[in-house]
Parts: C-alpha cells; structure tokens; sequence
DNA sequence: ACAGCTATATTGTTTAAACAACATATTGAT
DNA sequence: ATCAATATGTTGTTTAAACAATATAGCTGT
C-alpha cells in the first residue's frame, strides 16, 4: 500500500501553504495574489496551478490539512474522549478563531461558512474515527450519528462563545459538559 | 548580461545551506552525514552531489556565501569606511568565530585554516570594492593592498582578541584604531 | 580478520517544476 | 469611458531533481 508520493510534490505544497499562512499574518485575504505566494513560496506560478484550483482551494486545504491537524494533534494524546478532551478541543477553535478574525480582519466575515463547514467535517472525521475505537460494539450509523452531533453542538458553543465572551472560555466550557456527557452516555448503552 | 539562474538550482542550494546550518548548531561537523543534510533539506542524496563536491565543499560555500553575506549586510549601510564600519566588521567576526567555536567543538580547530582563507579573502574583495568608490583616482594595486592589509590586520586582531579575551571586545578594537587610521591615510596622498 | 552494516559517490531513466507564450479578466488612474 | 498595467488561468517545451541500481569505502563488533 501506501503510495509513496514524490518529495517534490509534498516539499512545493508545504512551500505555498507556508508562504500563504505567513502572508495571511500580514496582508488581509482578498489581497493576496496568486504571484504573491508563489514568489513568496520560491515556485513558479504555473506549478500553483498544479497543485491548488485557486486561492479559494488553498485556504480550504489549509484549514482542512494545516490548521485543523495542529488542533488534534494537541489532544491526540488523550486515551478517550472525556471531559478533558472536550474542554482542550473547545479551547483550540476559540483559539483558531480568534487568530482568524484577528489576522484576517475583513476576509473573515466572507469566509466564516466554508470555514464552518470544513470545521464541522473535520472533528466530526476526529469523533467518529475515536468512538470507533471506543466503543467497537456499537453500530456504525450511531457512531456517526454521535459524531455529527458532538462536533455540531462543540462548534455551535465555540461560536456562541465567540459573539458573546461574557465568561472566560474555560469557566464557559464547564457549563457544557452536562449535555455532552448525555450524549455520550447514550452511546455507552 | 545577467545569466538568470534557474529558481529550482537557487532554491536547492538555500535548502540545503539552511539544512546545514541547522544541523551544525546541534551536531558537531564530523557526525553530520550527506543523508542528515538531505533529509533535513528534503533534497534527494543524488541532488547534493550536482551542487557540491562533498560536506567541505559545502562548509567552503556557506562560509563564504552565507556566513559573510550576513557580515556584510550589517554594515553594508555605513556609507563610507570609517572607524564605527571597522568596529562593526571586527565585532562581527568576533560575534562569528565565537559561535562557530561552541556550535561546531572539535571540528572548530581543525576547520580554522580554511574559515580563516574563507574570511579573509571575503573581506578582502568587500573592502577592495569600498576602497574604490571612495578613492576612484586611486591606482588599482594600492587600492588591493590596502584591502588586503586592512583584511589581514583586522582578522588577525579578531583572532587574538579570541586567543586572549582580557578586554570587552568593544574596548580591543578601539586601541587598534590608531594603526588602522594610518593604513587610510597612506591612501588619501 | 572478516562479515554485516552504513555512508559515499556515480549513472541512466523518469517526472515535477520552470519557463515562455498566450488569451482573458480586473483593476486603476486619467 | 478608455487605455495601460496587472492578475488569472492554460498549454507545450525544457530542465532540475527524484529515483533506483550499482560499486566502493569505512566502521564496528565478534
């Protein structure tokens, strides 16, 4: 198995979306240029093309392989999903959000949909992938269904939280735990 | 003029340049293997041998290529040479030398000889260059002599400056001054 | 001393990326 | 509104780098 990808190819994808996350620190979405990341990146920009359909690919994939990778892989370390691992996922995309609006000012507002969804699709990839493991027994469309709805009502609270910061986001997580743990005991039978 | 060298050839050497630096501030010079540097520069082995003959090769150029152009950028804003450009260049060197000296240990006396031929000619060509901006009625010998003798001094000075260490280099290089001020003044007639 | 391992160095073939050229958009200043 | 400049995509050709195979040299331990 495993397909063995050129280095080339995993080298120059890393060189454009680096180039493209350090830009975004700087210069806001919609005026970055395809030549801008490309000559940022060190590739020509016919070799962009190659790899990313437009800007809009781009971001999508970076969120999706990029950012989101950073997030579980700092709750990757937990055993079992428990009120821990919600609180240190809560945290991550108050986090990411927060760096978000903050870096990318006016683009924010545009883009906050596609990030939503490829938000949702991710954890609920993360959830349905552990609860798998932890409860092997259970079956597969509940499992999903389980997923679905953690990274739902998990992404709902952080936007929640994001319009109205009325408590510390930690003090904040703690209110939730009692629904999500409903949930989960639904799944344990 | 100008021959346009292709951006993958310049991007290859940065990466494997940069790989090598790395490398050199955690392991010493002798235990560092064309496989560490490829690997970490995510250049195939084969790559390494079309742009350098071997590991001192590589030293040689990054020395010359990376190392002095870092130098000589600090004080590439200085417009004309005087005593503050000498102090900048001496502090330097010495900022140089005593970095190299922890990063690489036992490998630092053994690489010397061809860090100190590295170094001089390097300052050798910069203050030739200078020298005839701002002296341009000046014969073209005596221009390279006074290069050469003020890169000579200088090195020599930072060296045993090294070797010693009972003054705050700032203060060592203000005794050199007078000798130096002298060099100079033998070429303005 | 020699067997097994790893590093070095080289070469022919394949492929990803550079390049140049082109045809549209977009933008922006007069 | 217009014209120049700049950005976006696309394509055919060329080239740098990856790859795999090979031969050799240098350690290291038994």
């Amino acid at each position: 198995m495993e397909k063995q990808i050129d280095p080339r190819i995993l080298r120059t994808r890393k060189l454009i979306m680096d180039a493209f996350i350090q830009l975004s620190m700087k210069k806001d979405f919609k005026d970055i240029t395809i030549k801008d990341i490309t000559t940022a990146a060190t590739v020509n920009r016919a070799t962009f093309y190659s790899h990313f359909i437009d800007k809009y690919d781009l971001l999508e994939k970076v969120l999706s392989e990029s950012v989101m990778r950073e997030i579980i892989q700092e709750v990757s370390t937990h055993e079992v999903i428990n009120q821990e691992t919600i609180e240190a996922i809560f945290l991550s995309i108050i986090k990411f959000q927060s760096s978000i609006s903050n870096q990318c000012r006016r683009s924010y507002e545009a883009f906050t949909p596609q990030i939503e969804t490829i938000f949702k699709k991710e954890l609920e990839a993360f959830f349905s992938e552990w609860a798998k493991k932890q409860w092997p027994n259970q079956n597969k469309s509940e499992i999903e269904v389980f997923a679905v709805m953690l990274s739902w009502a998990l992404y709902g609270a952080a936007m929640h939280w994001m319009q109205n910061q009325t408590t510390q986001p930690e003090d904040y997580v703690k209110q939730l735990m009692p629904f999500i743990i409903n949930i989960e005991n639904d799944k344990t039978i």
